[in-house]
DNA sequence: TAACAAGGTTAGCGCTCATTAACCGCCGGC
DNA sequence: GCCGGCGGTTAATGAGCGCTAACCTTGTTA
């Protein structure tokens, strides 16, 4: 975590930003250019396209949530213990990144089919650990059922965008997840 | 409801199904004139452009949500029979139209300003039915947090574009956004 | 010191798209 | 039986955009 990121960096930051707020195809490559201080063309010495820059930031994100989900299930023996723990990571992201939150759900579409393949492939082994921490906890829900509830879950968490961010949000958001999936 | 819908109605219908499937900017006129059996410009004959189509969608979904809230708030004095039936109200909704749900929060920022003032003022308003009945419920809550909760509770229940929908899926929704609304 | 790679620049190409123009057939009411 | 408007058509226009080309500067390195 250096304060001087790499040009490369520091345009997966902006395109966040401005894919967020305006739409993959409500931002030019100019727009990109101008946010970051240079005009237009220079990206293409950074990303061989418009495309691939919102895949790495997509791929990015499915990698980031899934590798955290991983070490969350692996962390316990104890299903409730490994709920919480997503809980609070899926929370703490949501409210650490609410435009990656918006851009990922919102451009999934503007992928390439490759890319978007492998976000898709990533996104559903991630709702996996979800669902099937649920259903250890609660063994008599159906694989579909604990579907719907880690989808809703998600839903919940990732209002972020929505709202303003006050200090004790966190805790909010914490308490209701683990509420709504408590008596499935 | 009649069976033979008219043209208009025909082409906000597509124009939902496919601005959800792939975003604003990712639909052209031509596109929706296909899908209705007509060929580009003719939409023209309907509505004076783009952005007045999606505009048309977007205040018409708003003006509903705020209806439909109204109705129910006004239909009981018990905040806890009002807030179940707002609960049902939107999941049935998000059930019913998960296309407009996607359309709503996604394409928001391509209304033209008046529009869109239009359209926030609407949702505001929607959630602020759910922000009052929320704090008679639970009177220590602060108006911020229960915004927090009442755009949490949206977050889970407009999750439905996510997941299939079984016939059981409108009343484990319900059930999780009480249980989250619940112990607040 | 000469060469080169990295990272900029501006100009321009080709395409897509929203919108307008110009034209036409049908059909209901005077 | 005419005629006006409603709802279509195709062609054209003009703007914006992604991307490529050609060129330039600078710092590093053999």
């Amino acid at each position: 975590m250096s304060v001087v990121r790499s040009r490369r960096e520091q345009i997966l930051d902006v395109a966040a930003q401005l894919f967020a707020r305006h739409g993959f195809h409500g931002v030019s490559i100019a727009d990109l250019g101008a946010a970051v201080g240079v005009s237009g063309p220079a990206l293409y010495r950074h990303f061989p396209g418009k495309e691939a820059l919102l895949a790495e930031l997509l791929v990015g994100i499915s990698e980031h949530l899934l590798a955290g989900g991983r070490e969350r299930a692996a962390a316990s023996e104890d299903p409730r213990e490994v709920l919480a723990a997503l809980v609070e990571f899926q929370a703490a992201f949501a409210l650490r990144e609410p435009e990656l939150i918006v851009v990922q759900d919102r451009d999934l579409a503007n992928l390439p089919t490759a890319a978007r393949r492998r976000v898709r492939r990533l996104q559903r082994t991630y709702v996996e650990i979800w669902v099937d921490t649920l259903r250890r906890i609660h063994p008599a829900l159906t694989v579909e059922s604990a579907r719907v509830a880690a989808h809703a879950a998600f839903g919940l968490l990732n209002s972020t965008p929505h709202t303003a961010r006050t200090p004790d949000t966190a805790a909010l958001l914490r308490r209701m997840a683990l509420a709504a999936l408590d008596d499935l």
